[in-house]
RNA sequence: GGGGGCAUGGCGGAAGUGGUAGACGCAGCGCACUUAAAAUGCGCAGACGGCGACGUUGUGGGGGUUCAAGUCCCCCUGCCCCCA
């Protein structure tokens, strides 16, 4: 073999990657004056769609990995014919921007624009067919513009709104957070800060409006891995019951005239409340409050300020809390209870306020045994005795006693009888509760889209005029990282006239969340240079719903939620004609590295510092080590830098490898020695192509496809064998690319067809053998795109660069190449396989029990008894049961 | 506590509607080529027993349905995720 012609995939990827460049392959085809764009105009459309990262500056594997499988996916839709859209840009608004200006006083937007244009560079050596064409980075004001232009949208609507309400407040970030990015630890997602409670006015954006649509459309969307939907259903946390009027009584048992209302889900547990809770934040809580309990009740208030949502409502944390010296009217039984404060009420949930049901609920049950309060059981479970509650509350459904009228009557009756009763009597009516909270979406940082509104005292809030956006971020701002928003000290940028009485006026000075920039870019994609509106109504219908979006699974409430949101919106303002942004999901697996910890001393030892990786031990004290895959990270020194893997195998193998190593939604390990054997193959490839060239088998550049005429049947045995392998090939690797994707048994199946081919082309026939080699080419194509371009081009059928593998068609299987004349027979004794038999392949059931019964198998096995039973599985098996 | 998911060789993983378990690859072993090694090619390979033909056993554990169960049903154990 010459030097020249090994695989050396540093030599051929760039000059691919430049080339397909300059043919366009990965711009959009639009639809244009007819004549004017060949392959787009009547091809119908396909949006394939990786999720936008940050711009860290560093591409991570976990990044490879999103991007190659929507790669695959967009380069097996054009080569199927679709006119296909596979954009990428930048989610650029956000902290570690403005954490670098504050820490090394650089410029957030020049930061940026800098890591994007670096990590551009490193998506671009892994061959990704991106329209760049399209690119949007959400920090450029041609983009934050539109931003701030849907914001408006929102706010005419009514959906954004300025509130006080007590927030999370995050003292690393100094910002206030969304409920959804604090964690069920009380973290912040970002900084890992506890974070804090404070009362502040703030823009939210009123997402519970939509909160049925969001949940009831759920069940729509097939193309979603059930697993997200279910998130999101329980995230929205629709929950059925009614609101319920106590009245404040005085000391003489004489009604105030005050009420306190109570959300529950359980109105049929009504005759066994012992007392009530309000949350220590509810406003009566002051008013009510005796002189007495004045002291205790300060202090508690006071200490529950310091405690996380998280901690006051756990099932298992202790309950705390206090009397107010107040009580209120049961207005089912007239029963005079006490009234509470409690840390496990919450004040924005429902009504801030509850019924204590310690028969019937846990956390009554604990708080009620802390304070030696009564507990009066009024459920009991179907056809049993009455419950004991040795160990806690009965919190299923049952019937009930003790309840005046309603004994007797199932949980679900008395529901319904009453909550009527309620509504008839004015003292409390039905009503459907929502875990979802409106969208805090301010923040008081310098990098984010401003939001576009003005102050004016006469004028109240005043929305920037449509035409004089976008409102700018200004530049050169000092940051300091502490206190307040950094736009706020800049008065020559907050002073500003009225647009409406044109008095002194002043802007906002919070930025938006990060996240209202990325619950539209999809959009964008499909008319990103519209100067006019954030995208034409025909562009978005023409591309959207997205057909394919991939991502972490970390998105599966955030990200995806928003966007759902965006989308009805703007369907419901006319913006846009669809009511789901994302028709498929797939939410790929995380790229674990291979980790050492010293199980002692707890330390992560770098895989580099492992000496015998069978038998790996601490460099400097010689323990053995504990070895386990996870997800990489700095911290843990198990990344592994994807330019180091590409400098060394090209990106083609480390594509390949990505793909085979695990199914796409599965956590993958990643494991040099699998890239070697994946380099490996790529290696064979190469030589089983070079060397059919050498033999004078060559492509000539053609139009009409290069498969053999269906239904054509070569004359030699050993033809139809390699046409069957071809063909088996071309099938099912088509169907792990339908649907939901195999890309790990694809790969396998293309490993087969060249071990098939290795064998097996040399005694081929000239046609055949072409068929062979087209297909295969144009099967690897999406997978290992320049290897498959440049051996495609040594076959010649590319010689003037215009004719690529990529430009040509998907292959059909010829079910004639797949026919077979004869089968393989199993022969079962009793459900074990016992033999197998050569059968011809049309045999009839009849035909294959006699051979069963004639076969050395059944002579051996029945012992010349004849079975009492034969079960014939045409074309598979028989089972004789003696 | 509620909901969702997972469990297959030394390892990653394959196995439409129940129908030959372990495809494909990694690691391993043997052979060929080589002075030697690497690379490459060919072959073996779940476990147990047997020189062998072959037999037994085997998809986390237990039970069931069936001619036939990785696949369906019930119970249990362990791990992961979401919500509490």
């Amino acid at each position: 073999m010459t030097d020249s012609s090994r695989y050396r995939p540093q030599e051929i990827e760039e000059r691919w990657q430049q080339h397909w460049q300059s043919q366009g392959l990965a711009l959009t085809p639009e639809p244009g004056p007819s004549g004017t764009s060949g392959a787009g105009e009547a091809a119908e459309p396909y949006y394939a769609l990786s999720m936008f990262p940050y711009p860290s500056g560093s591409l991570h594997m976990g990044h490879v990995r999103n991007y190659v499988i929507t790669d695959v996916i967009a380069r097996v839709q054009r080569l199927r014919g679709r006119a296909v859209l596979h954009p990428m840009g930048w989610d650029a608004f956000g902290l570690p921007a403005e954490n670098a200006a504050i820490e090394r006083g650089v410029d957030p937007g020049a930061w940026t624009d800098q890591n994007i244009a670096q990590m551009r560079q490193q998506l671009q050596r892994l061959g990704l067919s991106i329209d760049w064409d399209r690119e949007v980075a959400t920090c450029h004001a041609d983009y934050y513009r539109w931003t701030q232009w849907l914001f408006l949208q929102f706010l005419d609507a009514g959906l954004a709104y300025r509130s006080e309400a007590t927030v999370n407040w995050d003292p690393i970030d100094q910002t206030v957070l969304a409920n959804e990015q604090v964690d069920g630890e009380g973290r912040s997602w970002r900084s890992g800060a506890l974070v804090e409670k404070r009362k502040l006015r703030q823009w939210f954006l009123k997402i519970t409006a939509y909160a049925d649509q969001l949940l009831d459309d759920l069940p729509k969307l097939e193309g979603w891995p059930e697993r997200v939907r279910t998130m999101q259903a329980n995230w929205i946390g629709r929950s059925r019951g009614a609101e319920l009027s106590f009245a404040v009584v005085d000391a003489d048992g004489a009604a105030t005239g005050q009420q306190i209302q109570v959300f529950t889900t359980r109105p049929d547990t009504l005759y066994g409340v012992s007392y009530v809770v309000l949350a220590p934040e509810h406003p009566l809580v002051a008013s009510l409050t005796s002189a007495e309990q004045q002291l205790p009740v300060t202090a508690f208030i006071d200490l529950v300020g310091r405690q996380s949502d998280q901690d006051r409502t756990a099932e298992d944390s202790p309950k705390r809390g206090v009397p107010i010296g107040a009580r209120v009217r049961n207005p089912a039984n007239g029963e005079l209870v006490p009234l509470w404060i409690a840390d496990y009420v919450l004040a924005d949930y429902g009504t801030g306020a509850v019924m204590g049901v310690p028969a019937h609920d846990q956390r009554d049950f604990v708080f009620a045994r802390q304070y030696e309060l009564p507990v009066q059981q009024v459920i009991i479970p179907e056809g049993s005795d009455e419950h004991a509650y040795e160990g806690g509350a009965w919190t299923a459904a049952g019937v009930l006693i003790h309840s005046g009228p309603y004994n007797g009557l199932s949980s679900s009756e008395a529901k319904q009888q009453i909550t009527a009763a309620a509504e008839a009597g004015g003292w409390g009516r039905g009503r459907v509760q929502y875990r979802l909270r409106d969208w805090l979406i301010s923040r008081q940082r310098y990098w984010g889209c401003p939001i576009p509104v003005i102050h004016c005292e006469a004028c109240g809030v005043v929305p920037v005029p449509a035409e004089q956006l976008p409102v700018e971020l200004p530049q050169g701002l000092e940051l300091a990282g502490k206190g307040g928003s950094p736009l706020a000290r800049l008065e020559s940028w907050v002073a500003v006239a009225c647009p409406c009485c044109g008095k002194p006026a002043r802007r906002e000075t919070d930025t938006m969340d990060t996240f209202m920039c990325s619950s539209w870019y999809y959009l964008r994609y499909s008319d990103p240079h519209n100067t006019a509106l954030p995208f034409s109504r025909s562009a978005v219908d023409r591309w959207l719903p997205v057909d394919q979006y991939v991502g972490g699974i970390e998105h599966a409430i955030l990200h995806l939620l928003y966007s759902r949101f965006f989308t009805k919106v703007l369907r419901d303002r006319g913006l846009l004609g669809f009511d789901e942004p994302f028709r498929h999901l797939l939410t790929q697996g995380m790229v674990q590295g291979i980790t050492y910890k010293n199980p002692h001393s707890g330390k992560y030892i770098a895989p580099a510092d492992v000496a015998d990786p069978s038998d790996p031990r601490d460099p400097i004290t010689g323990e053995v080590l504990d070895t386990f895959y996870e997800k990489m990270s700095k911290s843990k020194y198990n990344g592994v830098d994807p330019a180091v893997v590409i400098d060394r195998y090209g990106a083609d193998t480390a594509r390949m490898f990505i793909l085979f190593k695990a199914p796409p939604e599965k956590d993958l390990e990643w494991d040099d020695a699998d890239v070697e054997g994946q380099y490996r193959f790529l290696q064979r490839l190469w030589r089983l192509v070079e060397a059919a060239a050498d033999r004078g088998l060559l492509l000539s550049p053609r139009s009409g496809g290069f498969l053999l005429e269906p239904g054509s049947v070569p004359a030699s045995a050993s033809d139809q064998e390699l046409r069957r392998a071809v063909h088996t090939a071309i099938a099912a690797i088509s169907e792990d690319l339908d649907g939901d994707y195999q890309f790990n048994t694809a790969v396998s199946e293309l490993m087969k067809l060249s071990n098939a081919m290795a064998s097996q082309l040399e005694a081929a026939s000239e046609p055949v053998a072409l068929e062979a080699l087209a297909v295969l080419l144009v099967l690897l194509a999406p997978f290992a795109p320049h290897l498959a371009d440049e051996l495609w081009q040594r076959l010649g059928a590319n010689p003037d660069g215009d004719t690529s593998v990529h430009r040509q068609r998907w292959p059909q299987a010829d079910a004639t190449a797949l026919r077979r004349d004869t089968v393989t027979l199993v022969i079962q004794v009793k459900g074990k396989v016992r033999g197998q038999l050569e059968v011809p392949a049309d045999a009839d059931a009849a035909t294959l029990e006699q051979l069963a019964l004639a076969s050395e198998v059944a002579a051996k096995w029945l012992e010349g008894q004849p079975p009492r039973r034969v079960i014939v599985v045409p074309g598979k098996l028989v089972n004789l049961v003696p």
